[in-house]
DNA sequence: CCTACCGATCGGTAGG
DNA sequence: CCTACCGATCGGTAGG
């Protein structure tokens, strides 16, 4: 009883994410207004309702998709950044963490916050709201790791961390919709191009000596 | 007889400008796939089959109206830089008109194209190679501009012209969304700073100190 | 998690 | 440019 309520239990979760995952797919390339029960349920091999179950609504699945895009993120972009050493160096690898998860598509359509956000930039309600919160989380990122660096001396002291985290993260996502658009790898090779070089632009020169943020380029 | 037909050409020609202009509006804020024939004929005080009569499909309804927001576009952003002599002052106006366009809602949702191309960048069809075209040429623009700058003696001689624009362009679009995600007209200014110091960095010494490029920065 | 169903709306057509 | 209509699909519900 009380292996089959948990396994039960286990089977509704799996079947929750992989309704998430898909959706989340589904949405980096055709948006989140994009998403049908109907589809969804024909590509699980489900019924309509037995997606639908799951949520309650289709907004509260779009928000679930979120939340599953935004943990993917914070393992594909975020994870690999912090693995390195404070300063230019978890700099300069957050940049390549991004152009990785643009080429390797780890979303089929490119970045899904690329996609969603500017889907719902002026369409007031709790997608945009969610959606807004990602996008500041994601500046956060880049200004916390530039405030890190300046403590640390690999960044200029008169460095404007919230004018260069807006330059980095501009040059990052056009980089990935580009990608997307033209199916041109020229692309991402510009958009990691300028972003190092900003970054290269803000340190002090100790850092940008050792040539950490300079890359082959 | 004549007079008559004429007018009626006139009228369907009216009708068929309205139907377009709301559908670029529409589709700043929901997308082209957000577009309904029902939703543009309530709005319009039209009926469904008065508003399809027009273009036959909907595809051929959003081709139609991408082609009047590319009008609207090259009208509103690039002839205000042609009328500005070649060079570092024609570039720097194209930054500003591509601002003012963004903070006047010239489109409701913010720019057409930011919202459209980024929609299908995924999406293969013929929205897709519009929009594409669409995007190939806005870079055209930029980098016609900067090559005339180049050969005026305004432009560094060993300017990257694909990669300026690239960075002019991804900056000025960011701004836009994020100008409309947040409702904060920062947004709009920190592209503005960004364009303006990427252009800046560009110019030979001469036009560099005349400080056309550099506004009140 | 399913079948069976609801009213609303979709793009598009017939006929005028 | 209209009314009247088509089959398909939408999000969601009832009942199990």
């Amino acid at each position: 009883m009380e292996a089959s309520a948990r396994a039960e239990r286990s089977d509704g979760r799996r079947t929750r994410a992989a309704i998430l995952r898909k959706a989340a797919d589904l949405a980096s390339v055709e948006g989140l207004s994009g998403l049908t029960i109907g589809r969804l349920a024909t590509e699980l091999g489900m019924s309509k309702s037995g997606v639908f179950a799951h949520f309650g609504s289709m907004e509260e699945l779009q928000l679930a998709a979120i939340e599953l895009a935004a943990g993917i993120y914070a393992t594909e972009i975020v994870r690999p950044a912090l693995r390195e050493p404070p300063g230019a160096a978890r700099l300069a690898r957050l940049i390549d963490a991004f152009i990785s998860y643009s080429e390797r598509h780890v979303f089929p359509g490119g970045c899904f916050f690329g996609t969603t956000i500017v889907e719902f930039d002026s369409r007031p309600g709790r997608l945009r709201d969610r959606l807004a919160r990602a996008q500041r989380d994601w500046i956060e990122v880049i200004s916390g790791f530039l405030i890190e660096g300046r403590r640390i001396g690999d960044v200029e002291e008169s460095a404007d961390v919230g004018q260069l985290a807006f330059e980095i993260s501009s040059v990052l996502t056009t980089a990935d919709w580009l990608y997307n658009l033209h199916g041109d790898a020229e692309a991402l090779a510009r958009g990691r191009r300028a972003a190092m070089r900003t970054l290269s632009g803000a340190l002090a020169s100790p850092a940008r000596a050792s040539g950490l943020a300079a890359g082959p380029d």
